[in-house]
DNA sequence: CCCAATAGTTTGATGTTCAAACTAATTGGG
DNA sequence: CCCAATTAGTTTGAACATCAAACTATTGGG
C-alpha cells in the first residue's frame, strides 16, 4: 500500500523531470532542425535569426521596422543590420510609407514570400507531429498546459 | 451539419495555431525570464549562457570540457572563454583529471552549487504551473506529444 | 513657423563565436 | 623505449551580432 504510494510518486516525479527536459530541450531541436532544413534547401543563404526576421514580416502586414524590432526585444539598430542584409539577399524590402516619410514599411519578395511558405509549412508539419494520434479532447489539454506556462510566465514578469 | 463540421474543423485549426505559437513563443519567455529572474537576485554577475553552462556542469558529473562543448554543440573554444569568466567569478573550478593529465574536469564551487539549486527550482515550479491542476493521465499525454515532437525531430535530423 | 517628438540609420565599442594554429600529454606500433 | 599520431584544452585572429548614443529626416502641435 505505502510502497504503491511511494511508487506512483516516484513515477510523478520522473515524469515531471522528463517534461522540464523537454520543454527545455525542444527549443533547441526545432532550431537546429529549421538551420539544418534551410542549408540543404534552395534558402543557404538564410540563418535561424533570419528565418524568424522574415517570418515576422509577414505576408500582408506592412509592419515597420520599430514594430519589428519590439516584437524581438531587439535594438532598431541591429534590426536595421539585418534587414540591410536580408534586403541585399532579395527577400525582404523596404517601402518607404508616403503618407509619414520617416516610416519604413517592411515587405517580402517573391523570394521572401516562398521562404516563409516554407517555414510556415515546416511548423505546420511539427505541430501535426507533437498532435499526432490524439482527438479534440487531448488537444485541448495541450492547448491548457501552454496556456498555464505563458500565464505563469506572464505574471511572474509583471511583478 | 456540414456547417458544424466545418466549424469543427476551424476550431482545430485555430487550436494547432495556438499550439503552433505557443511553442515557439515558449523558449523565448523561459529565457527571458530566467534573464530577468536573475537580474533581481544576487547572481547578477550571470547571463542565461553562462547559467546554461553552470547547468550543463551540474552537481556532481565532473564533466570533461569537450563533453560539456558538445553538449552546447560549441566550439571548445567558445566553451573555454565561457569557463574563463565563470572561474574568475568564482561558480565553477577546473580540475586537472590526475589520471590524464590532458583532461580538465569541471566542477562548481559553492556559490556556483547555490545558483544550480536556485535555477533547478525555479524549473521545478516552471513545471509544475505548466501541469496545474492535471492528474496522472493528462501528465502522460504531455509527456507523449514531447516525445512525439522529439521522434519527429530525431527522425527527420537523421536523413 | 518653430521646436519637441518620432522613425530609422550610422557609428563605435563590446561580446560571442568559430576555425585553425598551438601546447601539453598520452598512446600505440615498431 | 622512442617517436609519430592522436587527443584535450587554450590561444589567436577574424567575422558577426548587438547595443546605446549620436545623428538625419520628417512630422505635427502650439
Amino acid at each position: 500500500m505505502i510502497d504503491e504510494k511511494a511508487a506512483a510518486e516516484a513515477a510523478r516525479k520522473q515524469d515531471e523531470n522528463y517534461i522540464n527536459n523537454a520543454l527545455v530541450d525542444v527549443y533547441d531541436n526545432i532550431m537546429r532542425f529549421e538551420e539544418q532544413q534551410i542549408r540543404g534547401s534552395r534558402f543557404r543563404d538564410i540563418n535561424a535569426r533570419e528565418l524568424h526576421i522574415v517570418h515576422a514580416i509577414g505576408l500582408h502586414d506592412h509592419k515597420t521596422t520599430t514594430q519589428v524590432a519590439d516584437e524581438f526585444r531587439m535594438s532598431k539598430g541591429t534590426l536595421t543590420a539585418h534587414l540591410n542584409n536580408l534586403e541585399r539577399k532579395g527577400y525582404v524590402i523596404r517601402q518607404r510609407n508616403p503618407a509619414d516619410r520617416r516610416v519604413i514599411n517592411l515587405g517580402l519578395t517573391s523570394k521572401g514570400r516562398l521562404l516563409y511558405r516554407t517555414h510556415d509549412a515546416f511548423h505546420r508539419r511539427l505541430v501535426k507531429s507533437f498532435l499526432h494520434g490524439m482527438d479534440d479532447d487531448d488537444r485541448q489539454l495541450i492547448k491548457q498546459a501552454l496556456m498555464n506556462l505563458e500565464q505563469f510566465l506572464d505574471e511572474a514578469q509583471k511583478k
